[in-house]
Formats: C-alpha cells, structure tokens, sequence
RNA sequence: GGGCUUAUAGCUCAGAAGGUUAGAGCGCGCGCCUGAUAAGCGCGAGGUCCCUGGUUCGAUUCCAGGUAAGCCCA
C-alpha cells in the first residue's frame, strides 16, 4: 500500500517535512559519501557577499549550480561542494562609514583603523544567517559549514602566496594608474562607483594656438575641454594616417585635420596653403603655452596617437601624461615627463609658476582662458555638453588623476589567457568571442593596489633607507624576517602594518606599503585559496584544478571569470575553469531592473512561503533560459505550479489512489513491454526519448530545455496517457492488460521522478519515496542517492510516435468539427470521413483507429479520395524540390497551376502520376512529389480542413444511436448523482428510474447492463427508499427522475 | 562614444542549413466535461516575425545600415 496522498496540502508545506527528512537522514552528506571513490565533478562556488539580504537574482544563480551538482551526482561523480564568502573591499567600507557617519580618511583615522575594521568584520556576516535560511530553503546543496572565507588568514596567506609568485616572475610592479578621484573625499573611486555618477554638464570647449618653433606665424590648433590640464601640457598628439592642412586665416597659418575644417571654421573657408599626413607632423616641436619648468625628458613636441579622433576638436589633442590615461599611456610610450601640477586636494600645487597656485582648478578655467586670450592665443572658446563623471557620495566633479599604483602585468600573459579562454566550454557561446574575448584582447595591467583599510593588505616591505623592496608569500616568512611577530598575528590592518622588516641589504626598517589589495584578486584566489593551497590539501587541489564548472551572472566577465581566469593562468598556465555557464540579470516584473528605490524588488521569501522552492525553481528553469534577460512575474510561478507541478502531482495521486483501490502489486506481475497495449509502449517509447533528450541537454548546460522537455511529457502523460487509458486502471477485469497499465504508469511516474530530481528536488523525492521506498525497505532512502536514468533504445519506436502524433492531429481535426456541429461528444455518431491521407497514413489510423473511435465517438472510420467533395482544392508547387531545379521558373509553374483547371489536373497527376503544364517559359513535366495537393475550408459541411487533409463528421442520428446516446447521458447523470451525495468511489449503488419519456425508457432497457456496470449498481428498484438521494432531471430534454442509494 | 546581447500573438517563449497557410503556454472568447478537482478538456479569435535597403525565382530567416531595450566599458 501506498501512503495516501491527501488532497489537502500545499507545496510549501511538504517540502518542510522533506527539508526535516534530508537534514535528519543526512541525505546530501549520503549523497557524497556513496560517490566517493568516483570521478570528481568540481563545482567553484563563486563567493557573495553575505553583507545585504540575498534577492531573487542570487536564487536563480544557486538552483542553477545546484541543478548542474544534483546531475554531476545522480550520474555517478563526486560534487565538491564548497559554499564561499567574500569579505573584503570598498562596498564594505562604505557602509560601515555611513553606519559610523565617517565622511573621509581623516574621520576614519580618528575613529582608529583597528575599531574600523572589527566594524567590518561585523558588517560582512551581518545577513549570513539569512543566506543561509534561503539556500537551504531552496534546496541548494552546498557545504555551508566548511565554507572558504577571503578574510581567512588562511586565505589571505594563500593570497600572498599568489602574490609572490608573481613578484617572483616580475609581474608585480609600481607604477601610475590614471584614476577617477574625488579631491574632497580624499580618495580614488572604484568603476562601478564612477558609473553611478555620470551627468550631463557644459564645460569649456577652447581651441588653442600652439605656436610651432622655427617656423613663422605657424600654429598648431589643439583642442581641450579641461583647460586646467593645460599648464600640465607636454606634448600634442596627432592620428597617424589622418590627413591634416595648413589653413591661412589672418596672416597666420593653421594647422589641423582636413575633417574637422568645417565644424571649426563653420561658415568660413579658408584658404588651405599647405597638406600632410599625421606622420607627416609627427616629431615637430613646439613652444610652450606657458612657462613651466624645463624638464630631463625631451617634450613640447607631436606624437602619434590611435586615439585621436576627428569627429569633434581639431584633430590635434592636447597631452598631459598625469591627467588621462591615453595621455599617460602615451607619455610612458614617449618617454614625456610626468607633470602633476595638481595636489591631492584639487587645488594647483605651489610649484606652479603661474599666478594660479592655491587655485582649484575647476575655478581657474576662466582664468586661464583670460589669460590665454590676453595672450593671442586662443582661438575659439565655447561650451560643450557631454557626460563627466561625478563622485556619489558629495556630487563633486572627479579629477583623472596619475596616483602611485601596484600592478599585476597580466600584459604579459594576455596570449597565454587568450588561448586559455579557447579551451572553456562557454554557455551561452557567444561570450568567449564576444564579450569575454574582447576584454582579454584589450588587456591592460591590472591595477590592483587600493588606498583603502579593509582588504587583504599588499604584503610588499620597502627599506626606509635603501628603498629595497620585498613581497612576503607566507606567515612563516613574515614571522622569520620580521621582528617580534605575534604568534596570532592576523593579516589585516592595522595589525601587520605594525610589522617591521630589517632589510637583507642594508639593515635598514623595512615599512609595508600602506595598501590593500583590490577585492577582486582575493576571490580570483579562489580556484587556490579555498584549500589553502600551497600550505594545506596538496592533493585535494591537484585533483580539484582547474574547476570542472562555475556559474555567475554576466556582470562577472570583466569581476570574477577574469580575476579567475588571470590568476590559473598567471600560477598555473591553464585554464581556471572548464565550464562557465554565463546568467543574465533578471528584471522586476515592469521590465525595469530590480532595485529599492524603484520599490519593484521581490522578496524570494514571498515565494518561497506561498508557492514553495519547486515552483519557483521550475519556473527559473522553464520560464526561459538562463542566458535570456528575463522579468520575474509572479503570474509565472503559479503557472509553473499549475501547468507541471499540479499536473504531475494529479497524475501521481491518481495513480495511489487507485493501486491502493484496487490493491494491485505493481512489483509482482508486470508484463514484458511486448505484451502491453499500444498506448503503453507508446509513452515507454516516449519515455525513453526523453531520458534521452534530458541527459543530452544536461551534458551540454541546456538547462532550460531539459526540464521544458519535462513538462511537455508530463503533459502527455497526464492528457493522453492517462486519459486514453483511466478505465483500464479502474473497473476493468483483473489481467494482463489491467497489469500492463499499472506497471507502465508506475514505471513512468518513478523514472520521471528521478529525470526531474535536479530541478525539483522536493516534488520528485516525494514521489520517489512514497512510490519505491514504501515497497522495499532496501532501496536508497532517497531520489537523489539513486541513479540518473537511463535511456533504453530497445523501447523507443519513433514511428509509433510519430504515428500517435499524427493520429492525435486527425482526433485534434474531428474535435473541431464536432465542435461545428454543435453535437456533444456523449452523443455516438455513425462515421467520420478523412480525406487527404497517403496510404501509408491511411495505415496509420488503422492501426491506432480505437484511439479515433473513443475520443470522437464514431462508429466507423471511412477514408475518401474525393477531396473537392468537401473542400476547395489547390495545386502549389513544391518550391523547396522545385526551386533549387528551376529557379526563376517556379513562379511561373505556381501560375499555371493556379489558374488551370485543378480538379482536371489532380485526375491527370494520379491517372500518369506526372503533370504536364504549359506556362509562359515552356512546358515542365512535374511528378507527384513535385506538387503539394492542398485544401482549404469549404463553408456548410461539418468538416476541418488543414492544409493537406480534412475530417468530415455524418451527423444523421439512426434511432439506435439516438438511444446509444441517452444511455450515456443517463450514466454521466447518475455519476454527478453518485458525487453530489458523497458516496464513495466504490459503493454500490440502488437505483430508481421514473420517467414519462418513452425514449428513456427505452434507452435504458436497451443499454441497461452498461448502464448498470458503469455506475456499479447492484439492483434497480421500483421505488427508492427513504435514505436515497433524488434528483428531477432533463436527459437531452426528456424528463426523467432519479435516484440513488448505497446499499 | 565603444563592445556584446536581444527584438516573433496582449504576456512569456519556441521555431525555420532561405520554400509561399510561423507554433506553444498563459490571458481572452465560445463550448464541453465533472469520481485525477490548487481541477481537466476541446475549439476559436489574435502576427507588417522592429524598420529600410541588398542578395535570391523566393527573406520573418542570410548580408548591410538604422531604431529601440538591456548589460559591460568609457
């Protein structure tokens, strides 16, 4: 016996008591226990950060991991499973500031380094519970309790090893990073920070006369909208291939790009004295606009430049190598001196020559302008609307800004991570070309230095009098070169800032740099640093690099699938991943991203509560596919619920309720396949093509397809299977036959169970459990300790699919037709008409013709060749055979069949089995696989039409079948009968029959052992007792009263 | 401004190595069924396959150029 499945539950609910059931069991520890000697599957979990409460965008990112473990499991591998958290970086800062009301460095440094970061060691956990709560309501398995966390010191000394090693192979290095930064708050921004910030303003837009030397009355014309960057000026750069003139206006002459001419002289066209190419001016120097200091390095003079654009300026661009990053790029390409004319604080240093010194820049612009004007050289001043980033937190414009920086020369490994990112399986594709690819072609050095608190501190010493450096790569190194260690001691600041270092060449106090290190190369670790690796798990890592599958939304291209990718290639030379399946953001359900201030953001717990894990899940996996932006509706959960979940579980109880009914032994007495009716080999065929179909898209991360196939199954299931076959499981003569649709129906609940177990965890456990474990006390405790299905070839029959499938189009077609009749289906009529049908279909039908008589409720089935009889014939070329043969005649072949006479043509084509036609370019000798015969709805018969065949009903009722059908109308109302006065299913009844009609009368009489037989009545009385339940009735307008009583 | 992606029914999505009647579910309308009931079934209406050009006998599908939306980067 089955444990009875009540129809009072919800989802939600149940899967509670599965929850309990896993946790008391320890199935998911099971899980991996049984496949531990079975080839590793190596799941990386990207780490989140547990400082916010987790959103419905972090759900779908874990069933999708999960999902892609349960497989790897059921299908015989060992699941890593090691949870992750990210702990350090600004976004932490930043909130603890605001908790603190701390507004710069200075504030911070008074409240103490050592208080600040305790603080963000609070704040980082602050919703880990949460996180937790949600991912194993959801049922992802994943091992929260031996989590890797990035302000580990074990992972921080991990860290450092990575560090080291690429100190050791000189790709760590100091330099200058231009950076966005914000003078008032005292500190570079990250981008994500700048993003946030862009407005529309006006600033200056000046064009600048450079006076050429050694020529005379020459001037270059430079284009600039920071004229505060001016007096910081050391070069000019020019596009290489661009073509510039020499223009006279005034006696002098002007040089720029020919591109620009007009939109700078507008309505003016001067006269152009000289041309040249850019390399042409390359090298040409200048005299200085103002008089800065002389400098060691050679400046004032054109470069070249791919950066140069004509589509606004002049084509000539103005180089301050402190100021931009293409003008720093091109200043170190050049050699040109680096000018920093500006302080931290905004405002012009005092080594400014000019009278501006003390200024802040952004205020000295008009100044400048004056004096360059007083001066002659300016040549046009105008404003200029674009967007200028501004910082977040106090709305002040950023300053592009040279600062001192450490880098990572991932330059150096570009073609080694490109050829890496070859071998990573990326899902969807287009990212490894696209987005991916394009962000490793454009590499630069990564800038990884921050001059912040909370991060994994920069572990480079450098000697106060020597200047020496040295990056330390582990705990036992720092202990033995610094002086008095703690044995504790922890990794952060302020703590190992304290450390001091003596310098192996000069004996001098090595100090560490002040910085940390930016958050994204801690979690890049984490391939590494997550076994703490090299110090611990030798093995365990070898075994486990590089990571067999991580998933993450498609932010992370440029965050953590780069940092990862960088890293293995940087430590290992390999790829750091095999397969990344690459998730798009979701939207809130008005198509606008999810977010607080718009209020549109969904609570998963909502969901979670009301329509449970599965649903939700079901929904993630099937509403579309991962890599689709999607808008999360809650309209479509509860149709995941209704449409898959509410099905399968009707079917599945439809099936308990009746075993345990009619006490059948599913284990005992199942015939081989071969002695079961059609309808069952045809789902097992079904089945099986789609246990196919499931692990195929599972094997290529098609995520969405599998469980979509799922669906559609259930839904045949349930709307054909069953359907075609319910009184076989109820009422019907105990045998073969009864047995064959119990074993079928059993076989297929359980193995869909288990082909849906990595989406629906809870669903299919449920079932699992109830359907297998209640028989035999030896199998698995549970669905996910069993294997994945297999697919069985020997059981798969496409014809008979395909056969079914059309058969269902020929009932689909006889549906509609009776639907145009207006005659219900209780009500049998004589015969049915098809038309249009090859022989082999003809067959077909045949063959499956009981499955047409019950759905349709015909008599006969009668195929006819007259198709115009019924509906009105075309003759259409069959361009996809046609075209390739004829080309352009074609068309004229379709006129000629359109306006020849059709029926004389379809008589000819089957008489010769070929057609002549006569069209305007000649004649074509067609055959019949040439032409498409096709119908269209003729109006006043009761007929369906498609465009290759019809379904015509007869509608004339003989007196029996008039008889026939209010024998039917007579058990359908005594069944609402036998409901309506809460009889249970199997009660015999008594039964009273009064009525007047003569027709009812006989109807009963005629079909009486039907009727009997069908609503299990035991006796038919004359008068019904005092306990029956009557009812007055029309039966197809004949009035009748009846009623019932259990006996 | 650059890169990538997307655009098919009211909504969510399929699909077509280019073939002349483009599909499903939901929603809507009509009807049926009523011992699988958080029901179920059938039928129907509903489309400029984003726009414009090009290639082709034939383009919603391929190509080019736009437009719109989203993400990433500046």
């Amino acid at each position: 016996m089955f444990k009875e499945v009540s129809p009072q539950f919800t989802f939600a609910e149940k899967e509670k008591q599965i929850l309990e059931f896993w946790r008391e069991n320890d199935i998911f520890e099971k899980s991996m226990e049984m496949h531990q000697d079975a080839p590793p599957f190596v799941f990386l979990e990207g780490p989140p950060f547990a400082n916010a409460p987790p959103g419905v965008h972090h759900v779908l990112a874990r069933i999708m991991k999960d999902a892609v473990c349960r497989y790897k499991t059921m299908t015989g591998h060992y699941v890593h499973r090691k949870a992750g958290w990210d702990t350090h970086g600004l976004p932490v800062e930043y909130q603890v500031e605001k908790q603190l009301n701390i507004k710069n460095k200075a504030e911070l440094e008074a409240y103490g380094v050592q208080n600040f970061i305790e603080k963000c060691k609070e704040n980082v956990f602050q919703y880990e519970q949460d996180w937790r709560e949600m991912t194993e309501r959801i049922g992802f398995w994943v091992n929260l309790d031996d989590a890797y966390i990035t302000l580990s010191n074990d992972y921080i000394e991990s860290v450092w090893w990575v560090l080291r090693q690429a100190w050791d192979k000189d790709l760590l290095y100091q330099g200058h990073k231009v950076q966005p930064y914000c003078y008032r708050c005292g500190t570079t921004l990250a981008s994500h920070e700048v993003a946030q910030g862009y407005q529309e303003v006006d600033d200056p837009s000046i064009f600048v006369r450079f006076k050429l030397k050694d020529r005379d009355d020459t001037y270059l014309l430079v284009w600039t909208t920071t004229p505060w960057t001016l007096p910081s000026n050391v070069a000019v750069a020019v596009g290489e291939d661009y073509d510039y003139v020499a223009v006279e206006q005034n006696g002098q002459h002007l040089i720029l790009a020919k591109e620009c001419m007009e939109s700078v002289f507008a309505d003016e066209s001067p006269q152009i004295v000289e041309t040249y190419k850019g390399s042409d001016l390359s090298s040409l120097e200048y005299e200085p606009l103002f008089d800065a200091g002389t400098y060691q390095e050679k400046s004032y003079y054109i470069v070249t430049g791919n950066f140069v654009t004509t589509t606004e300026g002049s084509g000539l661009v103005h180089i301050a190598p402190a100021f931009g990053q293409d003008d720093y790029d091109i200043g170190q390409k050049h050699n040109l001196p680096l000018i920093q004319l500006v302080g931290a604080d905004g405002r012009f240093v005092s080594e400014m020559k000019d009278v501006w010194r003390g200024e802040y820049v952004k205020d000295a612009d008009p100044q400048i302008i004056e004096n360059l004007e007083s001066r002659g050289l300016l040549f046009k001043a105008a404003e200029y609307t674009h967007q200028y980033p501004f910082c977040w937190r106090c709305d002040n414009p950023l300053l592009y800004y040279a600062r001192e920086s450490w880098f990572i020369r991932t330059t150096a490994i570009r073609d080694q991570m490109l050829q890496h990112n070859q071998e990573i399986n990326w899902y969807p594709e287009h990212i490894k070309e696209g987005r991916f690819g394009n962000w490793l072609e454009n590499n630069i050095d990564w800038g990884l230095s921050r001059e912040r608190y909370w991060g994994t501190p920069l572990p480079v010493w450098i000697c106060d009098d020597c200047g020496h450096q040295h990056c330390v790569g582990s705990i036992a190194e720092l202990k033995e070169l610094g002086k008095e260690v703690a044995d504790d001691i922890e990794l952060h600041r302020p703590y190992v800032d304290d450390v001091v270092l003596t310098c192996e060449k000069c004996d001098g106090t090595m100090h560490r740099i002040q910085d940390v290190i930016d958050c994204w190369f801690d979690s890049g670790c984490a391939h590494t640093a997550q076994w703490h690796y090299p110090f611990e798990n030798q093995e365990l890592f070898e075994e486990a690099y590089p990571p067999d599958f991580i998933s993450e939304a498609i932010d992370q291209t440029r965050g953590w699938f780069y940092s990862l990718l960088a890293t293995g290639t940087l430590l290992y030379d390999k790829p750091a991943y095999k397969n990344c399946l690459c998730l798009e953001l979701i939207l809130a359900s008005d198509g606008q991203k999810m977010s607080k201030s718009r209020g549109n953001t969904v609570d998963p717990w909502t969901v979670l509560n009301e329509q449970g894990a599965d649903a939700m899940r079901w929904y993630m996996f099937t509403a579309s596919p991962p890599w689709a932006q999607r808008t999360f509706k809650i309209e479509g959960i509860d149709e995941a619920l209704k449409k898959f979940m509410g099905t399968f579980q009707n079917v599945y109880s439809f099936f308990v309720m009746y075993a345990n009914l009619e006490k059948v032994d599913v284990l005992q007495d199942a015939p081989p396949v071969a002695d079961r009716a059609v309808v069952d080999k045809w789902i097992l065929s079904r089945l099986h093509s789609l246990i196919q179909k499931v692990r195929d898209d599972m094997e290529n991360y098609h995520l969405t397809n599998a469980p979509r196939a799922i669906e559609t199954f259930v839904d045949e299931l349930s709307n054909w299977y069953v359907r075609r076959s319910r009184d076989r499981f109820w009422g019907a003569e105990a045998g073969i036959d009864k047995q064959a649709a119990y074993a079928t129906l059993y076989e297929v609940l359980v193995t869909v169970a288990k082909l849906a177990a990595p989406f629906v965890p809870f669903l299919a456990d449920e079932l699992y459990r109830n359907l297998v474990c209640s028989l035999d006390p030896e199998v698995p405790l549970s669905v996910h300790l069993v294997e994945y299905p297999v697919s069985d070839a020997a059981l798969i029959d496409t014809e008979l699919e395909k056969d079914m499938e059309f058969t269902r189009d020929v009932i689909s077609m006889g549906h509609a037709a009776r639907n145009r009749s207006g005659i219900k289906t209780r009500q049998p009529l004589a015969e049915i008409t098809l038309g249009g049908l090859s022989d082999s279909e003809k067959e077909t039908v045949n063959r499956l013709s009981a499955f047409v008589h019950d759905e349709l409720n015909v008599k006969e089935i009668v195929f006819t060749e007259e198709l115009d009889a019924f509906a009105q014939v075309t003759l259409k070329p069959n361009f996809k055979v046609l075209g390739p043969k004829y080309g352009k005649g074609v068309q004229a072949i379709a006129k000629a069949l359109a306006t020849a006479d059709v029926i004389q043509m379809k008589t000819e084509l089957e008489a010769n089995g070929n057609l002549q036609i006569e069209t305007k370019d000649g004649e074509y000798t067609l055959d019949s696989s040439e032409i498409d015969v096709q119908t269209q709805n003729r109006e006043g018969f009761f007929v369906e039409v498609d465009a290759r065949k019809f379904v015509a009903l007869s509608t004339e009722l003989s007196h029996a079948l008039v008889l026939e059908g209010m024998a039917r109308e007579l058990v359908n109302k005594i069944q609402n009968m036998r409901k309506e006065a809460d009889f249970n299913v199997s009660d015999r009844i008594k039964l009273s029959l009064n009525t007047s009609s003569a027709l009812v009368t006989e109807a009963f009489d005629t079909h009486r052992d039907y009727i009997l037989e069908e609503t299990l009545t035991t006796e038919v009385v004359e008068t019904s007792g005092e306990k029956a339940f009557r009812l007055e009735q029309k039966l197809n307008g004949e009035p009748a009263i009846l009623s019932v009583e259990q006996v």
